[in-house]
RNA sequence: GGCGCCAUCGCCAAGUGGUAAGGCCGGAGCCUGCAAAGCUUCUAUCCCCAGUUCAAAUCUGGGUGGCGCCUCCA
């Protein structure tokens, strides 16, 4: 397995901290509002790697947070007039039916914030005994940068003039512009936590931190607290440089041994934001497209790239998932349960195993249908190659996530009972004129078929219909 | 302003030193009563300039053009 290392920036042969497995953590949605495709883009990739990485032999332990402690959240909930758990409640149990949609394996744990304060009060202790960090009057407590040697290694940033010189400026306690509050101390009544440091609530970049600690590090083996950390490209920078600071300073060791950082998705070239009125709730493209649809397609670009969202983009990668589906169809029947290995899985894994390159694993599953369909055609009956054929997308399915769908209905689906049973009708009518060589009759029959949306094709099997 | 990323066929997109994968669209053909589906086949020398090398899309330098982060963000 290689991995782009988004810190090291270079691509590194994997090496887990312990033999045959993974700790992997990925930052996941501050629940207060509904997810949209960058959120899928960011929770598709990693779910992408933890696929390949159980494929490669590892017992992978994956945890995703619910941010569920945040001022966005605590604002909604007082313009709402409700509690906090209301929002984060609801808003989990969205995100959890839009990463289902999308076909999506649950995280083997969910920390959230409020079930990890415990972890980030030792943290913000230990930070303070080491003379890490230093409480202001008002009771807000700051991770002291400057007192971090390693502090910016992680983005590679350069302090600039204009912070040094707000040093000075800087009107209140803070020691240094770039010190990131650890703990927010709240005196007027809004929402609060207890804790040794008084009311409050924690900083942002905090629970990660606390939460990789509880859940996740492995003591006493290795400089690094876990294998691998993930999360959206503008993480980087400052939520991650502070993750590692806060983690560097508290315990003996390095948040992560691996970065892996996902590129951003756009909307028709421009960027997703609620100012410019485009951002593009998972929710709302599931009313237009199918959720195994949104997975091939937001998965076909490499994660690193900037992903450009459009319908033209979209509507090729339907065709190509198309494809699948019509050699599925032309399996159909055939029961296989089978571990046998074969070329084109290793193959496949193969491509994925380099840093997640899915774009030659997709032109292996192309050339695998191409290869099996001109076999089917040119001698009817391979019964062995559709035997391996089936293995082969069953691991497609299990690998990749898509063409889980029976292929009759993945072509089929939005077409109401009736219509259904309409078409059939009407087919059974072409057919009889055809077997009459009544081709007039027929193409008639056909024209009235197509007016459902639909389209047909004769095959040796029969004939099917396709919505278009 | 600081730090960084990217530029490959009409579109999407791999490849990162050894002579340009794959998909969509388009052309031609096979199959088909005709279609559809499937199959075959055709279509780029890699933004520009200079350099390194036996050899560069791949390395170096300089341009030009996009984009990201630096404030909450997947």
């Amino acid at each position: 397995m290689y991995i782009f290392d988004s810190v090291q920036k270079i691509k590194r042969e994997f090496i887990s901290l312990k033999k045959n497995e993974v700790s992997l953590y990925v930052c996941g949605p501050t629940v207060y509002d509904d997810a949209h495709l960058g959120h899928a883009k960011s929770a598709l990739v990693f779910d992408l790697l933890s696929r390949v990485l159980r494929a490669e032999g590892y017992h992978v332990k994956y945890a995703r947070n619910i941010t569920d402690i945040d001022d966005k959240i605590i604002k909604k909930a007082s313009e709402l007039g409700v509690s906090i758990k209301e929002i984060t409640d609801k808003y989990t149990e969205a995100y959890h039916v839009d990463m289902a949609h999308l076909g999506i394996q649950r995280p083997d744990i969910e920390p959230k914030a409020t079930e990890s304060l415990d972890a980030m009060f030792l943290m913000i202790q230990n930070l303070l005994d080491r003379g890490h960090a230093y409480q202001i009057s008002n009771g807000d407590i700051y991770f002291d940068t400057v007192s971090d040697a390693e502090y910016l290694s992680i983005s590679h940033r350069v302090q600039n003039e204009d912070e040094k010189q707000n040093r000075v400026l800087n009107s209140d306690e803070k020691k240094n512009s770039a010190d990131f509050a650890l703990w927010k101390s709240v005196n007027d009544g809004d929402i609060s936590f207890d804790s040794p440091f008084g009311k409050g609530r924690p900083g942002w970049h905090l629970e990660c931190s606390a939460m990789i600690e509880k859940h996740l590090a492995c003591e006493n083996v290795s400089k690094y607290a876990i294998d691998i950390h993930g999360g959206g490209a503008d993480l980087l920078f400052p939520h991650h440089e502070n993750e590692a600071a806060q983690t560097r300073c508290s315990t003996n060791h390095e948040i992560a041994a691996y970065w892996m950082h996902n590129g951003f998705v756009n909307i028709d070239g421009e960027k997703m934001s609620k100012s410019l009125g485009n951002s593009f709730f998972i929710k709302d493209a599931l009313k237009i497209y199918d959720g195994e649809l949104l997975r091939f397609y937001l998965l076909s670009t490499h994660y690193r790239s900037n992903f450009n969202f459009n319908d033209e983009d979209l509507l090729a990668s339907k065709k190509r998932l198309d494809k699948l589906y019509r050699l599925k169809k032309r399996l159909f029947g055939l029961e296989v349960h089978s571990d046998m290995q074969t070329a084109f899985k290793t193959k496949l894994l193969h491509a994925l195993k380099d840093d997640l390159n899915v774009s030659t694993a997709l032109s292996v599953i192309d050339e695998m249908i191409s290869s099996v369909n001109e076999t089917l055609d040119s001698a009817g009956k391979h019964k062995e190659l559709k035997r391996e054929a089936m293995i082969d997308m069953a691991y497609i399915e299990e690998l990749l996530g898509f063409g889980l769908q029976n292929p009759f209905e993945y072509f089929q689906t939005g077409v109401d009972k009736e219509t259904r049973e309409k078409l059939q009708e009407l087919i059974e009518k072409r057919n009889i004129a055809k077997k009459e060589k009544d081709f007039a009759t027929s193409d008639s029959l056909r024209d009235e078929i197509l007016s459902y949306g639909v389209t047909i094709m004769d095959t040796p099997q029969g004939t099917f219909w396709e919505r278009v």
